[in-house]
DNA sequence: TCAGGCAGCTTGGCCAGTCAAGCTGGCTGA
DNA sequence: TCAGCCAGCTTGACTGGCCAAGCTGCCTGA
C-alpha cells in the first residue's frame, strides 16, 4: 500500500507553465504553446491542458484571444492575501503579554456605532475588550473588540486574561458560524481624552480610527474590532487589480 | 442571417441555480441537485454541469464536499468591485467643472515619497496636476496627480484644461500598457499650511492622507494618484472576504 | 449484538472526439 | 496590382464515456 499523493495531471502543467514563466523561458507578451502543442509535449487530452490554461487565466498569469492563442501577461503581481487586511489580521491576532496591555473587558453601553453594526438597539449592553498594544517602548495602538453579550458570556473574551487564540476562532466556535467576510470604515480624527492618556499624543494628534466588521456569510454581523492607530507612527498598506 | 446571441449552456445554468438561491428554492445549508440530476433537468452532459458548478463555487455561491454533495452558501455577500476601491474610483474620475477648481498643472520637483513610487531619483522632474473637489459650498478633497515628465508631455494631463476622460485612460494610451493593479498607502496626518488653506481646515484637524500607486501588469508604477481628505467630513468603507 | 465489509450514491479527474467562432496569411481571379 | 475568398491555424463550447476517491447506510457473519 502506498500513501504518495501524485497531484493531478492539470496542476501540475499549471506549475510547470508557472515556473517557465518566472523563469523567463516564456517572457511577457509572448505567445504559449498552442494547446495541440502542450497536448503533445505533455501527452495530455485537450481538456486537461485547457483546464490548466483556465486556471492560469482566472489567476492572471495569461490572458487567450480566441483565433490568436494565448499570452503570457506574467506573474501576478497580486498573489491574493500576500499582506493581510487589517481587520483580517485583527481577527487572527494573540495577545502577547510582553507587547499588549488589557485595559477593560466587560460589559458597557454599545455606543451608537457599534449598535448599528451589530444591529442592536441604541445603548444596548455588548462586551467591549480593549487592549494597548506596545511596540518598543512606545504605546502605538488601541485594539478594541465589540460583541453581543450573550457570545461573549463564558468565554475567554470577557476574561482578563490573555486571548489564547484568536478572536476570530472564538468567535466562530461561540457563535456556531463560520466568518466570511469583513467590513471596514475607515477615517481619521483627534484623540479623545482617553486615547492620549493611553497612547502618549497631543490633543491635535492625528489618528487612524479603523473599525472591521466580520459577518457570517449571510451577512449578520458576529464582531466588531477596532483599532485606533496615530498616523505618525503607521502607514496602511493594500493592493489589489483594476478590474 | 442572424444576430441573436445565446449565452453558452453553462452560463444558462449558472444564471438559473443563482436565480434559484436567490428566489429561496435552493435555500442556504441544503444539497443541490446531483451533477446527474441537473444533466437530467437540463438536458446537459456532465463536465458542462460541472463547469458551471466549478464557476459557482468559485464565486463563492456554493460549496462541494466530495463523496457527499454540493450546498448551497447563499449569495456571496460581495459581489466583487460591488463598492470600487477609492484608488480605482481616482484612476477613473472625470473633472467636472462645477466641483472641481484646478489649482496646478506642470512641472514640479518630485517629492521623496513620489519618486520613490514612480522608481525614480530624489528630486526628479515629475508632471503634477493638483485639484481642489468641492462637495456642495465647501471644498471636501484635495486630488493630485503625479507622473513622469515625458508620459505627461502633449496630454491634457499637463494641460489647464478639464479632464476628458479619467486618469486612467489616458496614461494608459500615452504610456502604451495597460495599468494591472493599484498599490494603495494610507495615514493620518495634520495639513499643511498650503492645505488649511484649500480645505479651510484647522491647524489641527486630521486629515487622511491616501497615495494610490497605479501599475501595469509587470508591477512598473506609472502614475500616483493622492487624495487628501478631512477625516471629519470622509469615511472610507471597503469589503473582502475572510478566506 | 455489533464490527466489518460492501453497494450505491456523491464529486474529482481524465480522455477522445465534434462543431463553432475568430484570426491570419496566402492564393486566386478580375 | 489588389480586393476578396478561403484554407488552416487558434481558442471556446459541448458530448459521452471511463475510472478513482470519498461518504453513507445497509447487510452480513461472527
Amino acid at each position: 500500500m502506498s500513501f504518495e499523493y501524485t497531484p493531478p495531471k492539470y496542476a501540475q502543467l499549471i506549475a510547470e507553465i508557472e515556473r517557465r514563466i518566472e523563469s523567463g523561458e516564456y517572457p511577457p507578451g509572448s505567445p504559449l504553446p498552442s494547446e495541440h502543442q502542450l497536448m503533445a509535449e505533455f501527452g495530455m487530452a485537450r481538456p486537461t491542458v485547457v483546464k490548466a490554461l483556465g486556471v492560469l487565466r482566472d489567476n492572471g498569469w495569461i490572458i487567450s484571444e480566441q483565433g490568436k492563442g494565448r499570452f503570457v501577461r506574467g506573474r501576478p503581481a497580486l498573489a491574493a492575501g500576500q499582506h493581510p487586511r487589517t481587520g483580517r489580521e485583527l481577527l487572527d491576532r494573540k495577545e502577547i503579554p510582553s507587547t499588549t496591555r488589557l485595559v477593560s473587558a466587560g460589559l458597557v453601553k454599545a455606543p451608537r456605532r457599534i449598535a448599528s453594526y451589530l444591529g442592536l438597539d441604541d445603548g444596548a449592553s455588548v462586551v467591549l475588550r480593549r487592549t494597548v498594544v506596545h511596540q518598543g517602548d512606545e504605546p502605538s495602538e488601541i485594539v478594541s473588540v465589540w460583541l453581543r453579550s450573550e457570545l461573549a458570556e463564558g468565554t475567554a473574551l470577557a476574561a482578563s486574561a490573555e486571548l489564547p487564540q484568536g478572536v476570530g476562532r472564538l468567535v466562530e466556535s461561540a457563535a456556531g458560524v463560520g466568518l466570511d467576510h469583513i467590513v471596514e470604515h475607515l477615517t481619521a480624527r483627534n484623540p479623545t481624552k482617553e486615547e492620549r492618556g493611553l497612547l502618549g499624543v497631543a490633543a491635535s494628534a492625528a489618528l487612524l480610527d479603523l473599525y472591521a466588521v466580520a459577518c457570517d456569510a449571510t451577512g449578520k454581523a458576529h464582531v466588531v474590532l477596532q483599532t485606533v492607530l496615530p498616523g505618525d507612527r503607521h502607514e496602511l498598506e493594500d493592493a489589489y487589480p483594476i478590474r
